[in-house]
DNA sequence: TCTGGGGTCCTAGGACCC
DNA sequence: TCTGGGGTCCTAGGACCC
């Protein structure tokens, strides 16, 4: 059997999670920029504020219900995952973190006479442990523990915990399930299926498996067979080394400077390989775009992007932003207002086996010891303290975080203090 | 004025070779 | 001169996820 265990409302639990002030008050968390709302507590999505929703849309549900908004805090979000699955990992060998707030846990192998009350636990114990409230599902294939898990969180009665057991359960509970709810069906799909009178998930299993395989692809037919309870999706317990990574945003306000978008440039690409020296990987292609603000109909638009191949491949912050630079200087063209701009790097390969002569070598070696430093020193006193020179201090690109909450969990400066 | 960011997988179609 | 098929590689686009 597998479970899934999954955080409720996991960003604006976090805020919560040292800040007693904001219990039972509404609680939204923006996207970068501030742009939308990207996590809403209960009490926020019982006042009708949507995923998506723009902060002037909902400035007046804001005032008059006294709700807390805040910025996205990642640092404090993925400490506190961190701390989610470290409390799991005690209960299962195989915990597979799925994303910042899910995990899969494996039961193969293990006797557990009482499934549900051995949930029951997890689920109080992570909730006790880190303030965060978590639900769990439990089901023999990872698409239908996603089910029983959005079951155990929608029917109260439940208490955060669903296991789906039988085939009388997993019936019933497929019967009220809508079929765009369904991991794997988005909205394309859902809009198909719904066309073809296909409402629920149950109706769903009901259908030709042909029908599924022609229109949805080996994906949907994988999801087909998830649901009649026979797992085709496997547990990936160390996650596979990326292919593509990619470090791109919106600047904080719109950039007309070249060397103001060089320094953001910069800053994405030594994230890359940040990234890429934590999963011990080179890249061999560097990818650069710049784009105007799409919805100001007003301003001239351009866009870019140069695709630059690496004499060999690298995952010195040096190398990468001396090319991402370079490729920058080809595509920006003045008189524009930047809005964006990003850095992907992509054909990834194992450090270990990085061809070139040894010429080559000798300075990689060198420069692998001057990362190796760096990262440590920015792992002990905080990101970004130690640079490469373009990357600069300007920072005019830099988000806009006006509602930041403080990173309690992190930084010592932050902690919270308990008057006693 | 404001409209996220970072990923994966699959398929179709074109280029090219034998 | 005309014609065919199979295989591989690459890219773009579309679908999905959190």
């Amino acid at each position: 059997m597998i479970g899934l265990v999954d955080c409720n409302n996991f960003y604006a639990s976090c805020e919560r999670a040292f800040n007693p002030a904001l219990r039972n008050r509404p609680v939204v968390v923006l996207s970068n920029n501030d742009g939308c709302v990207i996590a809403r507590s209960n009490e926020a999505k019982e006042l009708g504020i949507a995923m998506g929703a723009l902060p002037f849309e909902i400035e007046k549900l804001i005032e008059q219900n006294n709700v807390a908004v805040f910025s996205s805090n990642y640092t404090l979000y993925g400490d506190m995952s961190h701390r989610v699955m470290t409390i799991l990992q005690t209960y299962s060998q195989d915990v597979e973190i799925y994303s910042i707030d899910e995990a899969f846990l494996s039961f193969d192998g293990y006797n557990l006479y009482d499934l549900e009350a051995y949930s029951r636990e997890i689920v109080g114990k992570v909730t006790k442990g880190t303030g965060i409230p978590v639900s769990m599902g439990i089901a023999s294939s990872k698409t239908l523990a996603k089910v029983a898990n959005k079951t155990a969180k929608k029917r109260k009665e439940l208490k955060g915990v669903y296991v789906i057991d039988s085939d009388e359960k997993r019936i019933e509970a497929l019967r009220n399930f809508a079929i765009g709810d369904v991991w794997g069906i988005g909205r394309q799909y859902a809009e198909l299926l719904v066309r073809q009178g296909v409402k629920t998930a149950l109706e769903f299993t009901q259908m030709n498996k042909e029908w599924i395989q022609k229109h949805m692809t080996v994906v949907g037919r994988r999801t087909y067979d998830e649901l009649c309870g026979h797992p085709r999706i496997d547990f990936e317990l160390m996650p596979p080394a990326k292919q593509v990574i990619c470090n791109a945003r919106s600047f904080g306000s719109m950039l007309t400077e070249y060397t103001q978008v060089e320094e953001a440039v910069a800053n994405y690409a030594a994230r890359c390989c940040e990234k890429l020296r934590k999963q011990n990987c080179c890249a061999s292609v560097v990818m650069v775009f710049v784009h105007t603000n799409q919805h100001r109909k007003d301003l001239p638009q351009y866009g870019k992007n140069i695709v630059i191949n690496l004499p060999v491949a690298t995952n010195s912050s040096m190398e990468l932003v001396k090319y991402a630079t370079k490729g920058l200087r080809a595509i920006f063209k003045e008189g524009f207002h930047y809005k964006k701009a990003g850095v992907i790097v992509s054909d990834i390969v194992p450090a270990a086996s990085i061809q070139s002569n040894m010429f080559y070598e000798l300075d990689a070696i060198k420069q692998g010891k001057i990362m190796k430093v760096l990262d440590e020193l920015n792992g002990a006193m905080g990101r970004n303290k130690v640079i490469v020179g373009r990357q600069g201090f300007e920072r005019k690109w830099k988000l806009r975080q006006e509602k930041l909450s403080p990173c309690y969990s992190t930084r010592l400066s932050d902690i919270i203090t308990v008057k006693a």
